[in-house]
RNA sequence: GGGCCGCUAGCUCAGAUGGUAGAGCAUCGGACUUUUAAUCCGAGGGUCGGGGGUUCGAGUCCCCCGCGGCCCA
């Protein structure tokens, strides 16, 4: 390989050297070595520990150096000196760059100044760094120097970056210990995790656009998923009364600080059940994922406290549109709201009067709800998969849960009317280019199987690490998220 | 899609009014056997995001493009 700067020329130099030498810098046998936590715990030792890690940071003193081992998310210092040191081991300590990894040992003490430190006696390279690290310096007082700043960086070198920034790295283990809580809890109530085909012949389950593939062998068009929906819904058919899925949606649509192309959704439904049983399933499992992130009834996203206590506020889709635009919008000609949406410059190009209104709502309401809302009984025009309200031919059982502004959730008592659902379908079908053209007919015959009545919810996982991470972006939450590519 | 901001050494950043690039850390050489932002002495390192233009002369001014960030849609 070529160098592309004076660090790597000198690397390279280094692990030639190594080799030239005899010594193998990518070792293959597994070495015995012990976490440095326990050995920063156990305090000082006559004997000798042996451990494994990345140096971060070295001093030399001449006959002695100093260096710090990073491993096992933890890490010791080191003390180098030539007298204790066989004179291939001290060259070998002299070549060390900061990032190679290496595996030491030796008797543990306390320095002068009180840190606890390993007296190397031996010295393996187990990992030669070709490449600089962002060198982050940090003092007794905790203030840093040079830490890395440089997003795109971050982003397409996430390695490095969870190197260099402790943040990041929290933040990532944060992650994914709220979806463990969301598992365990999921799972203590007794639902099952299944996995459903990322790859299908028809889309469906919501309104998006999706990415389409060639499946080669069947000659056959495929697109991503867009949600789970209608393949957990066919397991409540078959008998399993509580299940969750935990995956990997795609939508073909615009990326911003709220929106990411490829994202995690959760997605649970329960036999027996209604949207209001998912209110609950909902407000439990954010305390759950709080919890495991160490926060209990409040969190400060942005500058905002936010308050988690459940039950959350409920609020009537149509009454707070009514509410937040003054104006009784529902009762609107569609001309009247495509004119009032070019005024505030909305949805340019529908015509449709529920998407209309939608977005109205968006605007009116949406970027308000800085609390958990509950916002509750959308109009069947746009939910085309809820059950309609007991009594009422044009409003659903659904509701989207909100906090910060953001769409956390969205949960109806789901439709098993096949008839119904039939006609629904069949229209959309016909009407929208958001939706596939084709009618899920597999679906529909598991629907005219039977399936129980049921509680479904969709959660965005990466939107409620947002707000638990305090992250101002998805992509902070997203540990390679998708970026235009530099080449070609 | 629109507006604003950014892109200079491996990292973090300086480079008024145009005069062929600087600092700290990192790297390389030297000194130093309990240091910790180690210190001291010396050195090297840059297609200033890319391409055009204006100019005797462009990191700097103008245009186009790329990538990213923030805000709006």
């Amino acid at each position: 390989m070529t160098a592309h700067n004076d660090q790597m020329e000198a690397r390279l130099a280094k692990l030639n050297a190594l080799r030239g030498q005899g010594t193998d810098p990518y070792p293959a046998r597994a070495v015995d070595v012990v976490p440095i936590p326990g050995v920063v715990a156990g305090g000082e030792s006559e004997q000798p520990v042996r451990v494994a890690g990345r140096i971060r940071s070295r001093r030399e003193h001449g006959k002695a150096v100093f260096a710090h081992l990073w491993g096992q998310e933890a890490t010791i210092q080191l003390y180098f000196r030539k007298d204790d040191l066989t004179e291939a081991a001290w060259d070998l300590q002299g070549a060390l760059d900061l990032g190679d990894i290496v595996c030491v040992e030796g008797p543990v003490f306390r320095t002068r100044t009180g840190e606890l430190t390993i007296a190397v006696r031996g010295l393996t390279i187990l990992c030669k760094s070709l490449r600089p690290l962002p060198v982050v310096k940090t003092d007794s007082a905790g203030n840093t120097w040079d830490a890395l700043a440089d997003m795109e960086f971050m982003y397409r070198h996430r390695c490095v970056d969870l190197i260099a920034n402790p943040a990041s790295r929290e933040r990532f283990l944060a992650r994914t210990r709220i979806v463990s809580a969301l598992r365990r809890h999921l799972d203590g109530l007794g639902f099952i995790e299944v996995e459903t085909p990322v790859l299908q012949p028809i889309y469906g389950g919501a309104s998006a656009e999706p990415f389409t593939t060639m499946y080669n062998d069947l000659d056959e068009r495929a697109y991503l998923r867009i949600a789970t929906e209608l393949y957990l819904k066919r397991l409540l058919v078959g008998g399993f009364e509580r299940v969750y899925e935990i995956g990997k949606d795609f939508r073909n649509e615009g990326v911003d600080r709220t929106h990411s192309p490829e994202f995690t959704q959760l997605e649970i439904y329960e036999a027996w059940a209604d949207y209001r049983t998912m209110m609950t399933r909902f407000e439990d499992m954010v305390s759950a994922a709080a919890s495991a992130c160490g926060i209990g009834s409040s969190v400060v996203y942005r500058g905002h406290e936010i308050s988690l206590k459940t039950p959350f506020e409920r609020i009537g889709y149509l009454d707070s549109l009514r509410k937040a635009s003054g104006e009784d919008l529902f009762s609107w000609a569609p001309g009247d709201l495509r004119r009032l949406c070019d005024r505030l410059q909305l949805a340019p190009g529908i015509v449709d009067r529920e998407v209309l209104l939608d977005k109205l709502f968006d605007h009116f309401v949406t970027a308000g709800l800085d609390q958990p809302t509950f916002v509750i009984d959308y109009p069947q025009a746009i939910s085309p998969l809820a059950k309609l309200r007991p009594g009422s031919s044009d409003t659903t059982e659904r509701f989207e849960v909100f906090i910060a502004g953001l769409e956390m959730a969205n949960a109806f008592s789901e439709q098993n009317d096949p008839v119904f659902q039939r006609k629904v379908l069949e229209e959309q079908a016909g009407a929208s280019a958001l939706h596939s053209g084709t009618v899920d007919e597999d679906f529909l015959f598991a629907l005219e199987t039977g399936m129980p009545m049921a509680g479904g919810l969709g959660m965005g996982v990466d939107r409620l690490c947002m707000i638990l991470c305090d992250a101002a972006s998805i992509r902070d939450v997203i540990l390679f998220p998708q970026l235009r590519r530099l080449d070609q």
